[in-house]
DNA sequence: AAATAATATTAAACTAGATTAACATTTATT
DNA sequence: AATAAATGTTAATCTAGTTTAATATTATTT
């Protein structure tokens, strides 16, 4: 890993918390760097998830297969995106989710094991964690609100808003999964948009 | 507040980490003890949530009002729960949601302030709030995964399975506002289950 | 440049769940 | 016990979004 990447890591963590020289040090002595090929799998479900990973290129969907065998996206991740199967990564018990990468993708990968240790090491890092997951908290809870509140269109507008350059990269289908919603009312969504201006 | 209160409170948090009789000691100081009355609110939308609550005994229903003025419910909490507007108690911004009581409820608060300063003097506090916040966020996901994979009916059957107490003694148009479904159709859903057996 | 695979569109028929409205039952209040 | 308020039921009509299936477009591989 070069240290332009290496400090893009950090650069994201002190976002947070302020790390000492000392502590950055350490802190990347113990991640690794790896880079993944588009379609290749991070976690799969059913797998405990060792790593939690941090996105220095490219872009990864979140997703699950349900008994049916239909697929429901739950989030992507794009560059400097925190990109873990949070749920299985903290509890350590089998996933329900595939991370796939939708392009190569680089990750830097802290492993729980060496998590634990860092955490007694840089107590700072303890509190990072509760921060991050307070974002994805708070990202998930609107997610239920607004699948509460609003119907197909104004969700895929908000998402367009939201997330404008990750639309631009992933294919409409798979837009459409993660609003749950069919790829061919999606189509008729964006239709009646064109029409409308 | 009498010491079987504290106790329970106290014996909440030691299920998480391990706080020494000094540490109960000082944590019990810093935490207020109050009643509220069936109807009442502890936090109201667009206020910002002051204080992270554990309900002594009681119930509560966080939900949010949309532009149509419909009441949404997006969660209950019980005894030994823990009950706050999480989202708002963090960010310390507006929160999206009210909590009101549906009993009359006896919760122990713990103010922001407070909060931030007990993390200096107990940091295993920070590892507490982490570990509850990952079981907040994995039972969110897991709501997003439901809503996208069961049809109304399954999902009344995985609601009054995960929370057979909850379902007892709430009125059944709040259950349905936690399904995001209309209360007529969980009366018919329920009617088809009775014609089922 | 052709061929193949992946993605997107369109339209008709269908369904899960919403809405409306009238009525029934239970719980709380005087 | 009577009245009012809150909660629950039933049935008819309606609609947002699904399903199916055929066709069109765009990207990738040889």
């Amino acid at each position: 890993m070069d240290d332009k990447k290496a400090q893009a890591f950090i650069k994201y963590i002190n976002k947070y918390v302020s790390l000492t020289l000392a502590e950055e040090t350490l802190l990347l002595t113990k991640v690794s760097y790896r880079k993944y090929l588009k379609g290749q799998y991070v976690v799969q479900q059913g797998d405990v998830c060792k790593n939690s990973g941090f996105v220095i290129s490219g872009c990864t969907r979140t997703f699950f297969v349900n008994d049916e065998g239909e697929e429901h996206i739950v989030m992507f991740s794009i560059e400097n995106w925190w990109a873990s199967e949070i749920g299985s990564f903290v509890t350590q018990l089998p996933s329900d989710y595939n991370v796939q990468c939708i392009e190569n993708t680089e990750l830097i990968q802290l492993s729980y094991t060496e998590q634990e240790e860092l955490f007694k090491a840089i107590p700072k890092l303890e509190r990072f964690f509760r921060l991050i997951l307070e974002k994805a908290f708070v990202a998930s809870q609107k997610r239920i609100v607004k699948s509460f509140s609003l119907n197909a269109k104004e969700q895929y507008l908000q998402f367009k808003n939201q997330y404008p350059e990750v639309e631009l990269r992933i294919p409409q289908y798979m837009v459409a999964s993660y609003l749950g919603i069919s790829k061919e009312f999606l189509s008729k969504i964006k239709n009646q948009l064109i029409i409308e201006e």
